[in-house]
DNA sequence: TAAACTGTTCGCAAATATACGAATAGTTTG
DNA sequence: CAAACTATTCGTATATTTGCGAACAGTTTA
């Protein structure tokens, strides 16, 4: 067997491909992208409305969201309004589509 | 506070879209899927030698993306060859895309 | 300042995902 | 038939994800 180097394998893109792919791999997630999309923004309590989830729960998804940068939120207390990132969604749109041409 | 029925929530499409997505969500998954897209088809033991990973574990990830479908195994003992499944690679892009518009 | 309102964070439990080597299962070769 | 070859399955360990309710943190209101 030939000797192979298999160190830090993967590409930059490869692994941010991976990043945005998983955070979307969750149905709450995609149904919270969809919510964003057909509205302007929205406020976590509208979303907890909607979701069959905790709010604790949505919390946890909607940070997951935003820490791959998908979304951002506003936080103006009491109240937290999110938006979608259009930039990185463009990105991961991108990355993806690539990856499934 | 209104009622909000929250049984069945999420929709077959989103479901898909997640499973899809979940599928990708992984780096080594990504650098298989773009091996196998280079070139027509492509061999176990031809992906063991680039990925970074034991076999069994190349297996398991290959199994994965067999479940969602998106790629299909030609098992003739000894060697199992593995394709892209252009239709559900699609049906894949197709649903993300949607979800990142 | 107390109470109300909206979200987040914490602490925990359960379920999934990731990874490896050993053992196993089909073929083909000697 | 034994040995070699390729790949999967098994058993196991560890890490991550998911989920909830309780507790907490900023504002605004009474």
């Amino acid at each position: 067997m030939p000797t192979t180097i298999k160190t830090d394998y993967f590409t930059k893109d490869q692994e941010l491909t991976a990043k945005f792919a998983k955070a979307l791999g969750h149905p709450v997630r995609i149904a919270i992208l969809e919510l964003l999309n057909s509205q302007a923004c929205c406020f976590h309590g509208d979303m907890a409305e909607e979701l069959p989830i905790a709010k604790s729960t949505l919390s946890q998804h909607l940070n997951e969201l935003k820490n791959v940068g998908l979304i951002q939120g506003d936080i103006t207390p009491p109240s937290t309004k999110y938006c979608i990132n259009r930039e990185n969604f463009a990105l991961a749109k991108r990355l993806i589509g690539n990856t499934l041409k």
